[in-house]
DNA sequence: TAACATGGTTTCCTCTGGGTAACCGTGCCC
DNA sequence: GGGCACGGTTACCCAGAGGAAACCATGTTA
Protein backbone atom coordinates (compact mmCIF):
# COMPACT_ATOMS: atom_id res chain seq x y z
CA UNK A 1 0.00 0.00 0.00
CA UNK A 2 1.12 3.37 -0.74
CA UNK A 3 1.03 6.61 1.47
CA UNK A 4 0.18 9.84 0.25
CA UNK A 5 3.36 10.90 2.98
CA UNK A 6 6.87 10.37 2.91
CA UNK A 7 8.78 11.36 5.82
CA UNK A 8 11.70 11.59 4.11
CA UNK A 9 10.74 14.59 2.12
CA UNK A 10 11.82 18.15 3.31
CA UNK A 11 8.11 19.56 3.27
CA UNK A 12 5.90 16.56 4.01
CA UNK A 13 3.82 17.76 7.11
CA UNK A 14 4.84 14.30 8.70
CA UNK A 15 8.72 15.62 9.89
CA UNK A 16 6.38 18.24 12.10
CA UNK A 17 4.96 14.81 13.86
CA UNK A 18 8.45 13.20 14.05
CA UNK A 19 10.09 16.23 15.16
CA UNK A 20 7.69 16.08 18.19
CA UNK A 21 7.78 12.59 18.63
CA UNK A 22 11.66 12.47 18.22
CA UNK A 23 11.85 14.19 21.92
CA UNK A 24 13.36 13.45 24.95
CA UNK A 25 10.76 14.53 27.39
CA UNK A 26 8.05 13.52 24.63
CA UNK A 27 9.33 9.92 25.08
CA UNK A 28 9.91 10.00 28.27
CA UNK A 29 5.90 11.39 28.80
CA UNK A 30 4.32 9.12 26.25
CA UNK A 31 6.19 5.83 28.27
CA UNK A 32 4.98 7.37 31.74
CA UNK A 33 1.22 7.56 30.67
CA UNK A 34 1.27 3.96 29.39
CA UNK A 35 0.62 2.28 32.93
CA UNK A 36 -2.36 4.97 34.11
CA UNK A 37 -3.70 8.57 33.78
CA UNK A 38 -1.14 10.69 35.42
CA UNK A 39 -1.57 13.97 37.32
CA UNK A 40 0.72 17.05 36.14
CA UNK A 41 2.98 17.42 39.11
CA UNK A 42 3.49 13.56 39.50
CA UNK A 43 4.59 13.75 36.17
CA UNK A 44 7.21 16.63 37.16
CA UNK A 45 8.16 14.64 40.40
CA UNK A 46 8.80 11.19 38.12
CA UNK A 47 10.53 12.59 35.05
CA UNK A 48 13.66 13.41 37.04
CA UNK A 49 14.97 17.31 36.00
CA UNK A 50 11.82 18.35 33.43
CA UNK A 51 11.45 21.74 34.24
CA UNK A 52 7.61 22.65 34.94
CA UNK A 53 7.51 25.00 31.67
CA UNK A 54 8.71 22.37 29.40
CA UNK A 55 6.56 19.63 31.05
CA UNK A 56 3.45 22.07 30.27
CA UNK A 57 4.52 22.83 26.41
CA UNK A 58 5.61 19.57 26.05
CA UNK A 59 1.93 18.11 27.41
CA UNK A 60 -0.07 20.96 25.67
CA UNK A 61 1.62 19.80 22.11
CA UNK A 62 0.89 16.36 22.44
CA UNK A 63 -2.51 16.82 23.37
CA UNK A 64 -2.96 19.22 20.40
CA UNK A 65 -1.85 16.22 17.87
CA UNK A 66 -4.20 13.80 19.71
CA UNK A 67 -1.67 11.63 21.76
CA UNK A 68 -3.19 12.17 24.70
CA UNK A 69 -6.16 14.10 26.89
CA UNK A 70 -6.60 15.79 29.59
CA UNK A 71 -9.16 15.98 32.07
CA UNK A 72 -10.00 18.36 34.74
CA UNK A 73 -11.61 17.63 38.38
CA UNK A 74 -13.22 20.37 40.23
CA UNK A 75 -11.81 19.25 43.71
CA UNK A 76 -9.70 21.67 45.60
CA UNK A 77 -7.11 22.46 44.01
CA UNK A 78 -8.24 21.48 41.00
CA UNK A 79 -6.77 17.48 39.80
CA UNK A 80 -5.42 17.53 35.73
CA UNK A 81 -5.54 14.45 34.75
CA UNK A 82 -3.52 13.51 31.62
CA UNK A 83 -4.10 9.85 29.72
CA UNK A 84 -3.48 8.51 26.66
CA UNK A 85 -5.82 8.29 23.74
CA UNK A 86 -6.43 5.26 21.49
CA UNK A 87 -4.10 7.51 19.04
CA UNK A 88 -1.73 7.51 21.49
CA UNK A 89 -1.35 4.02 22.44
CA UNK A 90 -0.81 3.05 19.09
CA UNK A 91 3.08 3.79 19.97
CA UNK A 92 3.34 2.19 23.35
CA UNK A 93 5.01 -0.09 21.67
CA UNK A 94 7.74 1.23 20.22
CA UNK A 95 7.68 4.15 22.76
CA UNK A 96 8.63 1.68 25.24
CA UNK A 97 11.29 0.05 23.48
CA UNK A 98 13.45 3.16 22.43
CA UNK A 99 12.78 4.66 26.04
CA UNK A 100 14.12 1.67 27.51
CA UNK A 101 16.74 0.61 24.97
CA UNK A 102 19.53 2.40 26.96
CA UNK A 103 18.88 0.73 30.12
CA UNK A 104 19.14 -3.09 28.24
CA UNK A 105 21.99 -1.61 26.63
CA UNK A 106 23.91 0.74 28.16
CA UNK A 107 27.31 -1.04 28.96
CA UNK A 108 27.48 -2.04 25.38
CA UNK A 109 27.56 1.47 24.62
CA UNK A 110 30.02 2.21 27.18
CA UNK A 111 32.00 -0.28 25.65
CA UNK A 112 31.56 1.30 22.09
CA UNK A 113 32.64 4.70 23.22
CA UNK A 114 35.64 3.36 25.22
CA UNK A 115 36.64 1.36 22.24
CA UNK A 116 35.59 4.46 19.73
CA UNK A 117 37.68 7.44 22.02
CA UNK A 118 40.75 4.52 21.88
CA UNK A 119 41.08 4.45 18.63
CA UNK A 120 41.38 8.13 17.62
CA UNK A 121 43.11 9.90 20.64
CA UNK B 1 14.78 -8.64 36.17
CA UNK B 2 16.09 -5.09 37.70
CA UNK B 3 18.63 -3.25 35.64
CA UNK B 4 20.97 -0.55 37.48
CA UNK B 5 19.83 1.68 35.13
CA UNK B 6 16.93 4.31 35.63
CA UNK B 7 16.06 6.57 32.06
CA UNK B 8 13.00 8.59 34.16
CA UNK B 9 16.71 9.21 36.84
CA UNK B 10 17.92 13.04 36.28
CA UNK B 11 21.66 11.92 35.71
CA UNK B 12 21.41 8.48 34.40
CA UNK B 13 23.66 7.88 31.81
CA UNK B 14 20.98 6.12 29.60
CA UNK B 15 19.51 9.88 29.62
CA UNK B 16 22.39 10.86 27.55
CA UNK B 17 21.82 7.82 24.58
CA UNK B 18 17.86 8.45 25.31
CA UNK B 19 18.87 11.92 23.84
CA UNK B 20 20.89 11.02 20.88
CA UNK B 21 18.12 8.82 19.79
CA UNK B 22 15.39 10.88 20.12
CA UNK B 23 16.52 12.78 17.54
CA UNK B 24 14.82 13.77 14.10
CA UNK B 25 17.71 13.12 12.04
CA UNK B 26 19.51 10.00 14.11
CA UNK B 27 16.12 8.16 13.13
CA UNK B 28 15.92 8.91 9.75
CA UNK B 29 19.59 7.58 9.32
CA UNK B 30 18.80 4.60 11.31
CA UNK B 31 15.82 3.65 9.57
CA UNK B 32 17.30 4.49 5.79
CA UNK B 33 20.47 1.91 7.38
CA UNK B 34 18.37 -0.85 7.69
CA UNK B 35 18.00 -1.96 4.29
CA UNK B 36 21.41 -1.91 3.56
CA UNK B 37 24.81 0.28 3.84
CA UNK B 38 24.54 3.47 2.37
CA UNK B 39 27.50 6.02 1.45
CA UNK B 40 27.48 9.71 2.80
CA UNK B 41 26.04 11.46 -0.24
CA UNK B 42 23.23 8.61 -0.40
CA UNK B 43 22.26 9.51 2.99
CA UNK B 44 22.15 13.33 2.30
CA UNK B 45 20.30 12.59 -0.63
CA UNK B 46 17.77 10.51 0.36
CA UNK B 47 17.19 12.06 3.93
CA UNK B 48 15.89 15.34 2.31
CA UNK B 49 16.19 18.53 4.08
CA UNK B 50 19.52 17.61 6.33
CA UNK B 51 23.01 19.52 6.42
CA UNK B 52 26.06 18.28 5.68
CA UNK B 53 27.14 19.20 8.88
CA UNK B 54 24.58 17.83 11.01
CA UNK B 55 24.80 14.70 8.51
CA UNK B 56 28.11 14.60 9.92
CA UNK B 57 27.64 14.94 13.16
CA UNK B 58 24.69 12.75 13.56
CA UNK B 59 26.99 9.58 12.03
CA UNK B 60 29.98 9.97 14.53
CA UNK B 61 27.92 9.94 17.43
CA UNK B 62 26.11 7.35 16.60
CA UNK B 63 29.41 5.30 15.53
CA UNK B 64 30.57 6.08 18.82
CA UNK B 65 27.45 4.94 20.13
CA UNK B 66 28.45 1.55 18.69
CA UNK B 67 25.14 1.87 16.71
CA UNK B 68 26.68 1.78 13.45
CA UNK B 69 29.91 1.12 11.68
CA UNK B 70 32.05 3.38 8.67
CA UNK B 71 33.99 1.62 6.73
CA UNK B 72 36.20 3.51 4.10
CA UNK B 73 36.58 1.92 0.52
CA UNK B 74 39.86 3.34 -1.39
CA UNK B 75 38.15 4.00 -4.87
CA UNK B 76 38.42 7.64 -6.20
CA UNK B 77 37.32 9.38 -5.11
CA UNK B 78 37.16 7.95 -1.63
CA UNK B 79 33.97 5.90 -1.10
CA UNK B 80 32.80 5.56 2.73
CA UNK B 81 29.75 3.31 3.71
CA UNK B 82 27.72 3.33 7.03
CA UNK B 83 25.83 0.32 8.03
CA UNK B 84 24.11 -0.53 10.95
CA UNK B 85 25.72 -2.65 13.97
CA UNK B 86 24.04 -5.52 15.07
CA UNK B 87 23.27 -3.23 18.37
CA UNK B 88 22.11 -0.93 16.60
CA UNK B 89 20.11 -3.17 14.08
CA UNK B 90 18.59 -4.24 18.12
CA UNK B 91 16.06 -1.10 17.68
CA UNK B 92 15.05 -1.69 13.66
CA UNK B 93 11.57 -2.05 14.69
CA UNK B 94 11.22 0.48 17.21
CA UNK B 95 12.89 2.72 14.97
CA UNK B 96 10.84 2.32 11.69
CA UNK B 97 7.67 2.01 13.62
CA UNK B 98 8.60 5.77 14.71
CA UNK B 99 9.55 7.43 12.06
CA UNK B 100 6.91 6.11 9.90
CA UNK B 101 4.21 5.98 12.15
CA UNK B 102 3.20 9.70 11.09
CA UNK B 103 2.91 8.78 7.73
CA UNK B 104 -0.02 5.98 8.90
CA UNK B 105 -1.44 8.78 11.27
CA UNK B 106 -1.29 11.84 10.29
CA UNK B 107 -4.90 12.68 8.91
CA UNK B 108 -5.86 11.73 12.18
CA UNK B 109 -3.42 13.91 13.66
CA UNK B 110 -4.64 16.81 11.54
CA UNK B 111 -7.79 16.30 12.48
CA UNK B 112 -7.12 16.19 16.11
CA UNK B 113 -5.04 20.01 15.50
CA UNK B 114 -8.11 21.19 13.87
CA UNK B 115 -10.25 20.05 16.82
CA UNK B 116 -7.95 21.07 19.45
CA UNK B 117 -7.99 24.69 17.62
CA UNK B 118 -11.72 25.25 16.83
CA UNK B 119 -12.16 24.39 20.86
CA UNK B 120 -10.19 27.49 22.39
CA UNK B 121 -9.91 29.81 19.18
C1' DT C 1 43.73 24.10 -17.00
C1' DA C 2 39.45 23.92 -15.17
C1' DA C 3 35.60 21.44 -13.50
C1' DC C 4 33.58 17.65 -11.03
C1' DA C 5 32.79 13.97 -7.57
C1' DT C 6 33.39 12.13 -2.79
C1' DG C 7 33.42 12.97 2.08
C1' DG C 8 34.15 15.68 4.88
C1' DT C 9 35.79 20.21 8.33
C1' DT C 10 35.49 24.89 9.71
C1' DT C 11 33.75 29.43 10.26
C1' DC C 12 30.22 32.58 10.86
C1' DC C 13 25.88 33.97 12.31
C1' DT C 14 21.25 33.65 13.68
C1' DC C 15 17.50 32.04 16.25
C1' DT C 16 15.19 29.56 19.39
C1' DG C 17 14.82 25.99 23.00
C1' DG C 18 14.92 25.70 27.50
C1' DG C 19 16.33 26.96 32.39
C1' DT C 20 15.24 30.01 36.32
C1' DA C 21 12.24 32.38 38.78
C1' DA C 22 8.41 35.19 39.69
C1' DC C 23 3.55 35.48 39.45
C1' DC C 24 -1.51 33.95 39.37
C1' DG C 25 -6.24 32.20 41.27
C1' DT C 26 -8.66 29.29 44.13
C1' DG C 27 -9.95 27.47 48.46
C1' DC C 28 -8.38 24.90 52.44
C1' DC C 29 -6.31 24.91 57.06
C1' DC C 30 -4.11 27.16 61.05
C1' DG D 1 -4.26 37.04 57.58
C1' DG D 2 -0.58 33.97 56.12
C1' DG D 3 0.86 29.86 54.11
C1' DC D 4 0.29 25.94 51.30
C1' DA D 5 -0.95 22.84 47.25
C1' DC D 6 -2.28 22.43 42.46
C1' DG D 7 -1.59 23.55 37.71
C1' DG D 8 -0.17 26.35 35.32
C1' DT D 9 1.65 31.25 32.49
C1' DT D 10 4.92 34.78 31.69
C1' DA D 11 9.30 37.41 31.39
C1' DC D 12 14.04 37.26 31.02
C1' DC D 13 18.24 35.59 29.38
C1' DC D 14 21.86 32.80 27.51
C1' DA D 15 24.18 28.75 25.49
C1' DG D 16 24.20 26.06 21.95
C1' DA D 17 22.04 23.81 17.83
C1' DG D 18 21.98 24.14 13.26
C1' DG D 19 21.83 26.44 8.48
C1' DA D 20 24.74 28.43 4.79
C1' DA D 21 28.70 28.61 2.57
C1' DA D 22 33.54 28.39 1.96
C1' DC D 23 37.42 25.42 2.04
C1' DC D 24 40.18 20.97 1.69
C1' DA D 25 42.55 16.69 -0.67
C1' DT D 26 42.48 13.45 -4.15
C1' DG D 27 42.34 11.97 -8.86
C1' DT D 28 39.66 11.72 -13.15
C1' DT D 29 37.74 13.63 -17.20
C1' DA D 30 37.05 17.16 -20.78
Amino acid sequence: MEYAYDVYENRCPTRLVLDRLADKWALLILDRLQEEPVRFNQLKRDIKGISQKVLSQTLKKLERDGLLSRQVFATVPVTVEYSLTELGATLNESVSALAHWAEHNMDAVLAAQTEYDSREQ
